[in-house]
DNA sequence: AATGAATGAGTATTCATTCAT
DNA sequence: TATGAATGAATACTCATTCAT
């Protein structure tokens, strides 16, 4: 796969067995967290997959519905791990471990933001994409909301549970925003005042 | 300002005598908060400012000078307000004063944020714009740090007050991006939690 | 058959058993006729024909060659019904029934003129089509000359029954043309019209 | 104005002078006659008018405005000549002169007629030609009709008049399709029959 | 025979930029 | 200063054709 400039990891050896649909959903991601929404052409996405570019409308429809594509396909992988975490860990950790995965994907999953801010912010103009974003992001903060539930002893989300998902899922991304523009930002202490407000609002019941 | 469609508050009387220089970066800004950025094209920006895209490259040398100069304006003009407002307000009710401020930005200044959102996420893969925000950021921060270090008493700012300031900036971006995807995000509990946060944080010095 | 939007008559049980070739072909002329030859791609016919649009290239060199297969079947076709009417025909009544004929062929199967329209049209500037509607047409008409020579008492045509049938061809096409267009077109004037002057024509000898 | 391919008329002088608006549907024009509506693109129509593809659209906000005016003004000009020999004859020599020029325009201007078939059949799929066909048409049928009102010693156009208007004027489009494919076609006995014909309907008041 | 995947050339359109006036 | 015309490169998308299975 003799690719020209900037490549990354899809033409690693497994990815070369995925199917093309898959492997164009995936460059999607790639470019986009990479370069950015404005330069995630489908002449780009689809040289990163390492096909010509008129596969891609074999594939998908046109380029909106690759590019939701792979943020669906983002989000729910996202969603997978929040549950996968919460079924793991044992009630009295919910929030120890919620912070600890928090500051873990912060740090090694920075595509993951870099992606998801490019398409909340054209989401601002473009309500289909808005629409996947509200109805993901529904879900995730629901799934969040249990976490605190948990650690004040219940198995149902209350409004409060909601609030502060909400608004930590809110704060992250605009934090990871001013860390990935600036590296000097000081992230740790912006860990560390989340974390405490969280706890407050949780004890404030 | 939440504007409706197409629309323009440049041809306003007031705007008519402005310089045509000054006409045109407010146009910028306009439509890049209105519509986002990949709909502010030169045509769409001149429109905007009621001239011909030619002109534009008599008085910027090229697109991105205008943009730059648009998202320069918009933070000074952020930055004179931060500012007039901490110079305006008595030591004991900085903080107040401050959430006091953040919220009513929030709430009438979306342009302000659905603009800058658009900038920093392009700023993830656009080094110049990256700079520029770095630098007056930079500066708001220390500005907004100020304000904590006179809530304790001080009148220098300490690591504690920039890093309260960086998060807080950094959050209310990410919470506002929130609230303008999604009209049902918990703006108050979201405001109160981080306010709470602030104070659990000066007080725990 | 004025067919209303992307419908078929191809998937009717009688065309199930048809050959692919057969299908193929069919379903080229109903897409010509319905929305015209500019929409007739190798994929929109396939699909007509409910097959893979691969398969069209199995069964035909090329595009070109399955329109035209297309072209040659329906000319023969509407030369098979004008030999049949004219063998049922007593002499005396050939002109009669030529009349009632083309009036009957022209409200009935428009879909035969859409698509010869759209052939004869593209045939200005496409050789290989202006050679087979030149062959065939050249029958249709010999063979229609024969009509008009029996109604004069011939059995063998005269260049005044050709110049006859020759420029009645082209006219019904230009009448049918204007009927497809606009609904309005007096029909039965112009069909009155063009009887008169093929009975002056014969009598006129 | 070096052009590649296949080139006619327009890079005359008297075209030099012409806005390039005009040039591009005089260019649009030439190409639909002499290629077809389907070789009719835009790169092809530029190049025909001696400008790059990109000055089109500033010109006209997409290809179908281009070829819609190219068409308006084909049957804007005919119209005119028709209205001029109208003018410019006396009563008695109306249908006279009516087939002079009929067999005169169909031999001299046969780019008139092949553009104009090709967008009538075109029109038979694409409402928005069929619409400008339609209203044109119609106004010269109706100035048509009254040559042969005139000729009756009315000056107002009945029923009649507008049928004889309206076949003769399909019929020909017909006769001209057929002697555009073929060039045996017998163009003079067709012109007879027709004359005729409308002699004929004209006496039988 | 038939499918589904893949290619590469072609299409209309947009856009930043230049330039003569 | 300001306009309108013009360019050329880039964009998303279509399509006839090929080919392995």
């Amino acid at each position: 796969m003799p690719q020209p400039v900037r490549q990354t990891g899809l033409s690693a050896p497994s990815m070369k067995d995925a199917s093309t649909r898959e492997r164009l959903i995936a460059a999607a991601f790639v470019v986009v967290a990479r370069d950015g929404l404005e330069a995630a052409s489908v002449k780009s996405i689809a040289a990163e997959a390492g096909v010509t570019s008129g596969l891609t409308h074999y594939h998908f429809p046109n380029k909106d519905a690759l590019l939701e594509a792979a943020l669906r396909q983002a989000l729910d992988e996202y969603l997978d791990r929040v549950r996968a975490r919460r079924a793991a860990t044992r009630q009295e950790d919910q929030i120890e471990a919620f912070f600890v995965e928090a500051r873990d994907t912060a740090t090694k999953d920075t595509d993951f933001y870099r992606a998801r801010l490019a398409f909340a912010v054209r989401a601002l103009t473009h309500p289909p994409l808005a629409a996947i974003l509200r109805e993901l992001n529904g879900v995730a903060i629901a799934e969040t909301a249990l976490t605190f539930a948990a650690a004040r002893g219940r198995d149902v989300a209350a409004a409060r549970d909601l609030e502060l998902a909400a608004t930590l899922k809110g704060a992250f991304d605009g934090l990871m925003l001013s860390w990935l523009s600036n590296p000097a930002f000081p992230v740790e202490a912006a860990g560390d005042i989340m974390e405490a407000a969280a706890r407050g609002w949780l004890a404030d019941t």
